[in-house]
DNA sequence: CCTTTTCTTTACCGTTTCCGTACATTCGGA
DNA sequence: TCCGAATGTACGGAAACGGTAAAGAAAAGG
């Protein structure tokens, strides 16, 4: 159950059904945080635990007994929640674990073919190579890379580049596409923006 | 009550009696911890919370609503109890948050190709010397070795500064940054700073 | 409490980079 | 083949950057 809910929050989920198995999945990755059940067939929760390094483990729990609870948040658990328990507040909870890594590198990177563009950093990397465009050129080629196959009009591609060059007129536009042409053919040799006549331009699939 | 609970475990311990009191004492100290009781005086907890930075807080409360839960801890809080808690499941929840931000505190040196920095003594070596940096230098250079390679936008350079120099705006910051390169290139000869045309700057690979 | 030093901010100017217009050239459809 | 639309290049103007110098604020020292 809790599978399902984790999946559709957003999260990639694996399971163990022991602690064993737990510790040989562990031996291979590395999950970004964990949640272990203290009722496992095999090895406990208890003992399974200490062997839990470097990553932040949640522990889940009947047991309403304080003093286990204390000895498990002393031993290196993260945070205790006990059954039953609401699922909003695993989420929460949850959350807050993850939320120092995440922070770090939340990725809204937006890929298309061999171009990869990181708008928290304005960067565009083309063929593996950082290619540097300039605030307009970026502009467009992000709003071209959000609408992938499909026609970007020229009406649209002026009112949202506007916000940060305010006089650009379609006259303009041309030179900055043309300019960004060249500097994505330079890096990679293809072409990748396609012109639809009279309408505007389109990120071609090939 | 808690505080003669706290003292006797080894804690040193401050309290505000309000939320506003609880701010102004933020203003000038910065502690390792912050137990947040949500029934305040004034400003509720649900306001100052927002308002603490850079220091992880576990909200008491005798409200056992999820959903406050909820918001709470996504909206910063580390924990969240409820009363009646036990003590020791507090303390050890305590421990837990103090152990998190000790571990992170270990291990806080960056390097950047010739460059060390120390945040925990404000200490900076340059190809093996050692080079004095000002607050706000130090803060810039952090900052960009932070995340090394990647461009950081003027507007977030300001945005962090501002806790150290509040009135910085972006035409010291250009300031700041030539005195940063100058002191850079005396001690190593190479210029690690790149700068991105209207954007900001970033950690020069070679 | 005042002086000295250091750091931060503001101001200025030369330089670089970018944007927009103009004009010549090429391309696509009828 | 012809015409309109789109592309590429060139140039002037505007904005941003880099460095220096000096004024103002904060911290240190006597």
């Amino acid at each position: 159950m809790l599978d399902a809910v984790l999946i559709k929050a957003g999260y990639r989920v694996s399971h163990a059904y022991s602690g064993t198995e737990a510790l040989l999945f562990l031996s291979g990755e590395k999950p970004d945080l964990i949640l272990l059940d203290l009722m496992l067939p095999g090895l406990s929760g208890e003992e399974v635990l200490p062997e839990i390094k470097g990553v932040p483990v949640i522990v889940m729990s009947a047991k309403v007994d304080t003093g286990d609870k204390v000895n498990m948040l002393l031993g290196g658990a993260a945070d205790y929640i006990t059954k039953p328990f609401d699922i909003d507040e695993l989420l929460a909870r949850i959350a807050v674990q993850l939320r120092k890594s995440e922070a770090s590198d939340i990725d809204d990177s937006l890929t298309f073919d061999d171009i990869a563009l990181l708008p928290r950093t304005w960067q565009a990397e083309v063929a593996g190579q950082d290619v540097r465009l300039t605030k307009t050129e970026f502009a467009i080629l992000k709003l071209l890379m959000e609408n992938p196959r499909q026609v970007v009009t020229k009406s649209i591609l002026l009112d949202r580049i506007s916000e940060d060059t305010p006089d650009c007129v379609e006259s303009s536009l041309k030179v900055h596409v043309s300019n960004l042409r060249k500097k994505l053919r330079d890096a990679s040799g293809k072409d990748y923006i396609e012109t639809v006549w009279g309408i505007g331009f389109k990120m071609k699939s090939e």
